[in-house]
DNA sequence: CGGCCAAGGTATAACGTTGTATCTGATGTC
DNA sequence: GACATCAGATACAACGTTATACCTTGGCCG
């Protein structure tokens, strides 16, 4: 047996019709318990698998899902990963994650490919600067598309962050304990998630009658951090607490003050976005405003099936705390 | 236009027949330039994109790869996902990742999922408890595969860390700078990789004449490293260094020091393994052995290129430092 | 002007599966 | 014993592509 073992295959070995072995194999139709048993067995003996992309030609059913994200290294999205693909293996689909690393034409690469490959649904974290000719494509396709973080078109279903109000909550707590001078760390892109984070920090600002706001752009990531940290303490060392535009960067942050001989919490208090796990571990604990990724992916994954259940339901947005 | 537009479609729309839209989007067969430009148009304008399966179904041909690790969240892992990716794209195939969480029975699940999916090839960093059925599967499919850190079976092609050889080198310099109670940390399974680590610290010790080697297992994360270098130093404060069988595990038990009011390269050295990227950003910076894991992601790429242009060559065994 | 040859296009049969319609006996009923 | 019934199996046509063999033309040459 040189080739892949086919239903022809197990067919002939179990001395029947294609059609019954299929039948046996899909648990469909009328067989008898002795064939039945039969065709089981010469299955099992040639390791027989069916083709799925021929039965899901023929049967026009599609269980593959496709996880297109902007950023596949950050702790966040595996989190969230997880979640999606627990929730949808469990609803029998297969998950696959493409990571376009905030790439435009990766990303359109990556979404024609998805296409041409008939997945049956697509969860998607757009990238900055997302091709629009791309969103064209998807819905010609007519893919059931949930978009995650970034809104890219209102007629996709959104699942989104309520960030204007949590940055809110976290400046909130800040004064709190008494701070004044409140910086913004993080985020380089026009993307509307910081967008909402920074509109929102602004906001709780004002309401304290804490003047202007202070942001600083940095990559995020702990580097990205780490780095602006440093400018931070050179360029206002009146400020006392920062919020930040993720974990990577609050964590970045805090290994600057390491650097300098500062700790957090002492000089410059630092509260992160999105509770990656290891924040917990920081020395002190970096108060972090939770966002559970694991769960946020199942949410994910809900409105996927959701749609997937009722094609031609109007488009459905949500926003999380 | 109620459903996704098919050959047909811009076969109607170009009035031409579904075999000369073929040949013009595949650039086989001869077209004039006119009907070519007809044919072009009408697939844009109804946004046509093909169904790969049905395609791949017929040519026989196959540009889906499969990557299946053990742990996706690590970061050092992530890295190596990147790698594969770009290489593996460029070559015009599409990566889809799936993680099977070290779980012997989603990893089944997510292979036979691939399989049936009909992916062209299999890069898979196999978790601990691999079923043996599995591979039997695997084999039967004649599928390219090609296995990365952990060996499962000789006639797969194989790419592997000379682990023992690395460990080895961390315990001489350690010795080097003077010390001579060295204990390992991290891991808990039976995997080939640790042990083949633990194997050469052993050996390391034994060519320095510095006694029985201490292994404390514990997960190979963040909070395992921390906990297990907390109770290092209760139980054996002789120690002075500590090699790790991860640069989460070596991260973790800088913050176990730190927790301590400690600080690593003070009261204990310690070594990582991966160089995860933020293992720099570590204050002082921690000492890791270099695996350049996009490289590595790389070269991973090319053994299943490779293995895809000549399926018959026999099996490659490769040993990366 | 008949025959031939490209160039340009199309009809058709696959690829491996599944859903439906159909066939074949055996059984039961009157 | 004729006929309906039904379980159990099969034949066949799709699904959307692609590769191949096959038609049409029109132009060119002898």
């Amino acid at each position: 047996m040189a080739h892949r073992p086919k239903l022809s295959t197990v067919a002939a070995v179990a001395g029947v019709s294609t059609a019954t072995v299929s039948q046996v194999l899909r648990g469909t139709g009328r067989i008898s318990v002795q064939t039945r048993d039969r065709v089981l067995a010469a299955a099992r003996q040639v390791n027989y698998l069916p083709d799925g992309r021929a039965a899901a030609l023929r049967s026009g059913e599609n269980r593959e899902i496709g996880l297109v994200l902007h950023h596949l290294a950050n702790p966040f999205n595996a989190e969230v990963v997880s979640g999606v693909s627990d929730r949808l293996e469990r609803a029998g689909h297969l998950v696959s994650v493409l990571d376009s690393r905030d790439d435009a034409e990766r990303e359109g690469r990556n979404l024609r490919a998805l296409i041409a490959s008939m997945r049956g649904g697509l969860i998607w974290v757009p990238a900055s600067g997302t091709d629009p000719a791309t969103l064209d494509l998807l819905v010609a396709q007519r893919l059931p598309v949930v978009t995650f973080l970034h809104r890219v078109a209102e007629r996709f279903d959104h699942v989104g962050l309520r960030n204007a109000a949590a940055l809110g909550r976290a400046v909130d707590h800040l004064v709190e304990l008494g701070h004044r001078r409140i910086a913004f760390l993080g985020g380089t892109t026009p993307r509307a998630p910081r967008a909402e984070r920074i509109a929102g920090y602004a906001a709780a600002l004002a309401a304290h009658g804490l003047g202007a706001p202070l942001v600083f752009p940095c990559e995020d990531s702990k580097p990205g951090g780490l780095t602006a940290m440093l400018k931070l303490r050179e360029t206002h060392p009146e400020v006392t607490a920062v919020v930040c535009n993720g974990d990577m960067v609050a964590l970045g942050a805090c290994l600057g003050l390491g650097r300098r001989g500062e700790r957090p919490g002492r000089e410059v208090s630092v509260i992160g976005f999105d509770d990656v796990a290891d924040a917990a571990l920081a020395t002190p604990a970096l108060t972090s405003l939770s966002i559970a990724p694991y769960t946020l992916g199942q949410h994910l994954a809900e409105r996927l099936l959701a749609r997937l259940s009722d094609r031609d339901a109007a488009p459905v947005h949500q926003e999380l705390d």
